[in-house]
Formats: C-alpha cells, sequence, structure tokens
DNA sequence: CCGTGCTTTTGAATCGTTTCATTAGCACGT
DNA sequence: ACGTGCTAATGAAACGATTCAAAAGCACGG
C-alpha cells in the first residue's frame, strides 16, 4: 500500500542529484546533462512521480488552464465550440475544464468562483443571465475574461457573437433568390432577442426587394410540435393563401412545419414550398427533404475566444474586442433552386 | 491597475489580527469571536479577497474537485450524466470539472494527467479504447477511479455500465406483448459489442416465445440514412414478407426507417408495423409517429457513478463494485397496442 | 493578589514546487 | 601552478494557505 505521495524531493533521493536538479529535467531539460536526465527520468518513472499542479501553480503564481462556463453542454453549439476552444488552447499548451451551468445562476456563480479559487489563466463564460457586476469584479482582481455568444454592452470585456441579424438577411435573400416573394416568418413572440433579430434581418431582405411580402406566424415554442401546428394551419389554407417559402426561426420549428405540410396535404418540398430553418442541428441534415439551414461559425468561435483571451492574457493591456460573427448558409433540398412550381 | 493578487496576509494586516485567525474565519468561524470574524469579514470584502486554492490544496493534500472525462459532450447522454454527477458531487461538497476526450485517446490521456496533477479527489472515466493499464497506474498511485458505461473486465475499480442484453430483451418482447410475431433486428455488423448484445437480447426474447421469428437485417451505419436504405428495401417487399415489428439498434436507424416506410409505401405505424428504437434521442418525441425507445437510466447513472467514487475516497478500502442497470422502455405511439392489423 | 479554567489569538512550521545566486567541476591557455 | 571561462549541479528562499502548540486575555473564587 502506497503511503505517501511521491515527491520531488524523493525522486532526487533516489536518482542522487538535488532538488533543483529535477525540476530543471522537468522545465528546462537543457540545463541538465544527457547523463543526469537519464538517471532522474529513470527515478521518475521507477517511483511514478505526478507533479503536483498546486505547488507548481503556487509557485508560479499561474495555471495553464483556462476555465469554460456554458449554458448547457447538451447544447450541440456549445459542444462543438468547447471542442474547438480545447483544440485551440491545447495549440497554446493550455487546457480547458468545462463547468456546465444548465442555465442556473446559482451553478454558473459556483463555476466562476471555483475557476477563480484556481487561478486559472482566464475564464471564457456564456452568461445565464446579467453577469455584468461578477464580471467586473473579476476583471478588478485581474482575471481575464472573455463573453461567449453575448456581447458585454459596457463593453468591458472581450466578446465573442453572432450577428443574428445578419443571419435573417441572409435566409430570407436566399428564399428571395430562389424565386419566392410570399415569404412567412416562423417564430415566438420575441421571448428571446434572438429571434427578434432574425425577423429584423428577414424585414431587411423584404424590404430591399420589390414585390416581396413578409407574413410573420407565431408559434407557441421553439419546437417540433409548435411547428407542426403552425404547418397545419398552412396547409389547411386555400391555394392562393399559401406562402411559397418559410423561413423559420430555428430547426425544430421547420422540422414540425415539414412534416405538416409533407403528410397532411401533400404538399412538395421545394416545389410548392421552401423551408429555411435556423441554428443547424445535425438532425436537419437527415430530414425527409434535407433542410436549408443557417448555422454559427461554431468552431471558428471557440477559436477565437480562446484567442482573444491569450491575447489578454499576454497583454493585460490589450483592447477589448468585441469580435461579431456572420452566420453562413447551408444549402440543402429544401430550398434547391431551379424547381419552384410558379402558381 | 491592481499590483498584486490579495492575500490572506493582507487581509490580517488589514483587519489587524494573525494569518491564522483570518484563516479561522474561513475555515472554523466558530472559533473566532464575533466581532473579530466581522472585522475581518469586512477586510475580506475591502480587498476582494479570494483563497488560492493552490496554497490551500498544497497544505491539506486534497482537493474537492472530481474530475469526469468523457468520450463526447455533445452526445447527450453524456450531457446529462455529467448534470446528475454535477448535482450529485454538490450535494456532497465538491465539484466536477469536465474533460471531452471526443473519442480520441491522446486527448483523454491529456486530461488524465491534468487531473491527476492537480489532485482531484477521483476521476470518472468513461474511456476511449483500453484504458486497463492508466487506470492502473492510477490506483497504485492511490487515485480512485471509477468506469462510466463500460465495465472493467478485471474488476480492479468500480464502474457504473447498462445491460444492453436486457435492453435488446425488453425491446423485443414488448414487440411480442403487443402481438408481433414476425420480427426485424436492424443494425450493423456487431461493431459494437452494444450491438451484438442487443441482438443478443433480442434472440433470448424470440426463443422464449413459440412461433416468434427473428429475421436480421445489416444496415451500412448507426445513421438515419442507413437506416431509411433498409427501409426502402422493406417497404418494397411483398405483403407476405413484411415483418410486423421492428427493433431498430438505435434511434437513428429507425428514424429512418420511418421516413421510408411511410413515405415510400404509405404503411401505417403502428398498426401494420410496430417500430421501436435505442436510445430514446431527444428527437425520437418529435417523429411524425412519436417513437418508443429504450433509455439508459441516465440520471441514476451519474449520480451513482459519484457515489460510488465518494465511497472509495471515504475508505480506500471498500470493496470495488460494478452496477450494472437495467435500461428502461418508453412507450411511444410507434408500438402503441391494440391497433395491429392482422395480415 | 494569585491560581485556575476557560476562550480567543498568535505565529512558526509545513505542504511541493520553482527560482536563482552560488558553488563545483572541468578544460585550456599562459 | 594558476587564472579564466565555461557548463552543471546545488540548496535555500519563496509562493499562500492551514494547523497546532503555545501564549494571551479574561472571569472568578479563594
Amino acid at each position: 500500500m502506497s503511503s505517501r505521495p511521491v515527491s520531488i524531493k524523493d525522486v532526487a533521493d533516489t536518482a542522487g542529484v538535488a532538488v533543483g536538479t529535477v525540476s530543471n529535467v522537468l522545465n528546462h531539460p537543457s540545463r541538465v546533462s544527457a547523463a543526469t536526465r537519464e538517471r532522474v527520468q529513470a527515478a521518475i518513472d521507477a517511483l511514478g512521480f505526478v507533479r503536483n499542479d498546486a505547488a507548481r501553480q503556487l509557485r508560479a503564481g499561474q495555471s495553464r488552464t483556462i476555465g469554460l462556463v456554458v449554458l448547457d453542454v447538451a447544447n450541440p453549439f456549445f459542444a462543438s465550440l468547447a471542442r474547438a476552444a480545447e483544440d485551440c488552447a491545447a495549440e497554446n499548451g493550455s487546457t480547458v475544464v468545462l463547468g456546465d451551468s444548465g442555465q442556473d445562476a446559482e451553478r454558473e456563480a459556483r463555476y466562476i468562483d471555483v475557476f477563480e479559487q484556481q487561478r486559472v489563466q482566464g475564464m471564457l463564460i456564456s452568461p445565464v443571465g446579467d453577469v455584468g457586476p461578477r464580471v467586473e469584479a473579476l476583471r478588478q482582481r485581474g482575471m481575464p475574461v472573455v463573453l461567449v455568444d453575448r456581447v458585454d454592452p459596457q463593453r468591458r470585456c472581450s466578446s465573442v457573437s453572432v450577428d443574428d441579424v445578419a443571419g435573417g438577411y441572409i435566409a430570407v435573400r436566399h428564399l428571395l433568390e430562389a424565386g419566392r416573394r410570399r415569404i412567412a416568418f416562423v417564430g415566438t413572440r420575441a421571448d428571446y432577442r434572438q429571434v427578434a433579430d432574425r425577423l429584423a434581418g428577414a424585414r431587411q431582405a423584404i424590404e430591399e426587394h420589390d414585390g416581396a411580402v413578409l407574413e410573420v406566424l407565431e408559434a407557441d415554442a421553439m419546437t417540433v410540435l409548435a411547428g407542426r401546428d403552425i404547418g397545419e394551419t398552412i396547409a389547411r389554407r386555400g391555394h392562393r393563401e399559401l406562402p411559397d417559402g418559410i423561413f423559420c426561426a430555428n430547426d425544430l420549428l421547420a422540422i414540425g412545419v415539414m412534416q405538416a405540410v409533407l403528410l397532411i396535404r401533400g404538399l412538395r418540398i421545394p416545389e410548392d414550398l421552401a423551408l429555411i430553418g435556423y441554428d443547424d442541428i445535425d438532425f436537419s441534415a437527415s430530414t425527409v427533404v434535407p433542410l436549408t439551414s443557417v448555422r454559427k461559425p461554431t468552431e471558428l468561435m471557440g477559436r477565437t475566444a480562446v484567442e482573444l483571451l491569450l491575447e489578454e492574457i499576454e497583454g493585460p493591456a490589450a483592447r477589448r474586442r468585441q469580435v461579431i460573427f456572420d452566420p453562413e448558409l447551408v444549402e440543402r433540398r429544401s430550398t434547391q433552386a431551379g424547381v419552384h412550381a410558379v402558381g
């Protein structure tokens, strides 16, 4: 039974060198002669020595860890953002540890506290509610913070986010370019700013195009079921009142709409009706008619967030930057051009 | 500009007490008089003191953190397992930090190393490949480890996992109880043990039931697309060769099969064909015909994993336990009883 | 005034590493 | 033999918290 954890001192004794030498083998191998290096390495292996990060950090005053607090790991957006952040951090010799707040402000606070006590190099936070004061306090104590998927209205810290107005614009312009003119927007009642932004973008695209009209349909929720309800009411309309292009505020709604219009009325997508969603969830590639969608540049966001953070870690005086990405269109069959059955 | 991080010494000076007293305020408030406690607290607030976990840990020799290494945070199973583990850990005064190996053995190894250097209390690992030797080494150095979603063949450490044979059995028995007799199993060629186990369970249920027959259909992959291919070949069969119950090795396959049989042949689910999947992914509740599925007791697994780990942390001599859960059936319309159109 | 039995406070020692000024060792030219 | 200029190795100090034996403070009875 192992009695006591193996320390650098034990290694030094076994190898017959001073502790400083062992430390040098670990951190500055070039300063140590090859022979000694080997002897020390042998002792390390024999004893199963593992560096104590607490002591190392205490002395160094800094760790090589980045804390990432996300709203919901189950959300593929955050999952793949985390993946990208980890990759980028690894390339820079750091490690990302993940905390899942689960949309709970209390848990979020706990993770922020834990990470601060652990003296992480910095934090990436996708905040639940208003973390303004909290972030302000962190910054005052010199902790670098970058907001993810949210901008700081007061520009106190850097952030990466996505322009949902641009996303809505892209989506509807795509419908217009495919020859559609009677466009419907399906979303909830501005619960989220995001929905309102997407609608604003949609309006903008419509206004730029003579003869295009936009109709707004309000769903109960952002779910497949709510989408199916909307789809059913659309499917029951007379031929003249049918839209020829539908933009849904997220993919779940779009999938619901698709299920309803295909099955109830037997409408054809995209011939009778072009359909576009938002978020590009995994499933959208696998629907009966593969769904065109708008997606955030997730990997890019993750990498950029880490880069902004490292920038600030290296030069605390660095200017705060709000990086706002444009989302990108993912074209699939649901909006295929050239098959519009002009009615 | 803050010059130097605030230490317990600074707090002591400001409050006019000794460092030991400040430490006592933080860790054993009852030992300190109310007046002093208040004075110290005021100093802490004024200076914005945050405990240095590295120093604390160095002295204490142990942290209050549990490391969780998962195969893929984007997988909802792990996401919700992590959530449950966090809850359970929080109730016991610990915090879970998450590392995503992304099915990459190298990243997995990195996280295990980092967590060991951080001297976490213990680790929960859902291993990529064979972590036998690695885990063995960890254990030798006294690091408690619990495997998740995998058993250690050599029983060296505790584990929580799911009995996929039982899952396959439950699924097919459910079909049989709904009056189906010509059952088809859709899966891949034993890529994963899991698929083989589910098939074994299916066979077992069939054997217990006179007059029931099982047909095995081999898909190219565990995807919606592969399921659609299988569904198409089924849909093209003559009436007599049609199965009346299909068990798919996962929900994606089942969804593909559903798309194909509904659209191509216009078969009715569940009247003509009962369909059951596996995993109970979010989407299965939202398919055109809501899909019956088999799910792992995710939350229970997360909590149990943490409990086993804590058990071992508290009493390193505790017996290793392999906890194997039975999966549970989630009934939805795709297997609804009493609507079988007997052919 | 002093001893006794409390509670409260003190501060040095400790954890395991890194750092860095110092010493040791060695080769070479004079 | 001795200084010079290297490289390699040494070991004490420092990081910031916790712990704990010891000291201080206090109330009270004799």
